[in-house]
DNA sequence: GTACCAAATTGGTCTGACCAATTAGCGGAT
DNA sequence: ATCCGCTAATTGGTCAGACCAATTTGGTAC
């Protein structure tokens, strides 16, 4: 019947789409594994009978994408797709428009702690110690003072961490984004982070939620840790009004869930 | 040991990613307008004192974050952001890994029910109206056969709406994302829509919700539509054992708001 | 075996050229 | 004066060759 494939409707002109297009196949069909050198693009251009800006052009949407990684001098890398860095279209976006961060938080108040809790129902053994050492690394840094700068990026690990834990692909790379534009924005707005003990305390209920295999506290205290940093933050950078309704929907959400 | 190569957040020597950061500042300074056009490349070429090959890649990088769009003869259009298409990263890395579409699903259902809550909230009268616009333009697509292709449009536009009337932007974004990657995986998988019907009027009740200002019932009416679709696609293409885990999930989100 | 240096490799950029799609402008017909 | 149609200018898309800069590689001296 109709499941009429309409291949390409635009077959488009871009040159360099189709070698998007090619390279992806490359990729799926396991011609290269993560971590591996991509052809050069002189070689590609050759193989692939393209100019080689056309195979430039490719890799850097490949590259936007946090397909691959290219490095000056050495080739193309086919990256982990595991990785904890993405460029992140979104974090370009923030330097076009400006004013998300409290977009930002609201999303991630929306969308983590139901992650929390699936990582809580799925996480290998293997990943869940992955967790434990995360936030048993962090115990130092939050102590001390000095270093803001690991302490951001140690917390963007766990949450990240938790994300693979859950065992959902697309949520790591939605979390990757997210982490990804708030470290943009910290570039703009600078960053403070004060009240980090009790930062560090709240990822340890969390990694603890999730190792005792109880999603319903791993949401509860993901969702706690978030509204508290973000209190906090927005608090300290700039009124937002946006402050309020967070203080309202959480209650909805529980009473509109309490009638299953 | 392990050949640690920290990746470098700073100072790339790369020329093109200077052209982006330049162009951004441009846009966030309104030197340019949503849908107005950029200067040429050749004459952007002079503006930033770099060579055409370097503004080009500059502009894929844009382009594929979804900032401005490239259009053969006549020049690259600064995006209304609000646009309902992107073309998405995700959608390319559905090209190289395949096979994400439960998780796809499951992003979904734990994102968009408290994203129609905040709509339900927060839509002006103006988003509302464009819901209705839509719900009801799906009436005679929902019925008819032969416009599959219409059809799943129409849902995208739908949801998409959705994520506007949020009146966030990072969301709305991120279910741009979502809906090209189902997009593009259906162009690879097929697509097929019974219960057409069925989903119309769940668009409706859910828009009802919204206009209604009841966040608790747009949450509700979309969690069960968005369930509703997912388990019949799944059920029909493949079997997946994420179905069962589906099933189990959403009493325990319950139980876990349930004791605020 | 190690340390060091030079050549080969490879990504990054520039220039100039040509093609293709679009748009602007002009001239003629109505 | 308006509209139509054709041509020329504009603009993105691609290619080829060249050069620079970072990295890797291979050999040589110690």
């Amino acid at each position: 019947m109709a499941t009429r494939i309409v291949v390409e409707p635009p077959t488009r002109s871009r040159l360099h789409h189709h070698v998007v297009v090619k390279l992806c196949d490359m990729i799926r069909e396991g011609q290269l594994r993560p971590g591996e050198r991509l052809p050069s693009e002189r070689d590609l251009a050759e193989q692939l009978q393209v100019g080689r800006s056309s195979v430039r052009e490719a890799l850097r949407v490949l590259e936007v994408s946090g397909i691959v990684a290219s490095r000056h001098g050495s080739g193309a890398y086919l990256r982990d797709l595991d990785q904890h860095d993405v460029i992140s279209p979104l974090a370009l976006l923030l330097g076009a428009t400006g004013d998300i961060v409290g977009d930002l938080w609201e999303v991630r108040i929306m969308f983590e702690p139901p992650l929390a809790a699936r990582a809580a129902l799925r996480a290998t053994d293997a990943e869940i110690e992955a967790l434990e050492r995360l936030v048993a690394a962090q115990e130092p840094l939050f102590a001390n003072p000095d270093t803001l700068e690991a302490c951001l990026a140690a917390d963007r690990e766990f949450h990240i961490a938790i994300a693979i834990a859950s065992r959902n692909q697309v949520a790591v790379r939605v979390v990757q984004m997210l982490e990804q534009v708030l470290h943009e924005s910290r570039r703009h707005f600078g960053a403070s982070v004060a009240r980090r003990w009790q930062a560090y305390e709240q990822h340890l209920e969390i990694m603890r939620a999730i190792r005792a295999r109880e999603p319903h506290a791993a949401h509860e205290c993901m969702l706690r840790h978030l509204q508290d940093v973000e209190a906090h933050i927005v608090g300290q950078l700039l009124d937002t009004p946006r402050a309020a309704i967070e203080a309202v929907l959480p209650e909805i959400a529980d009473g509109e869930l309490a009638n299953a």
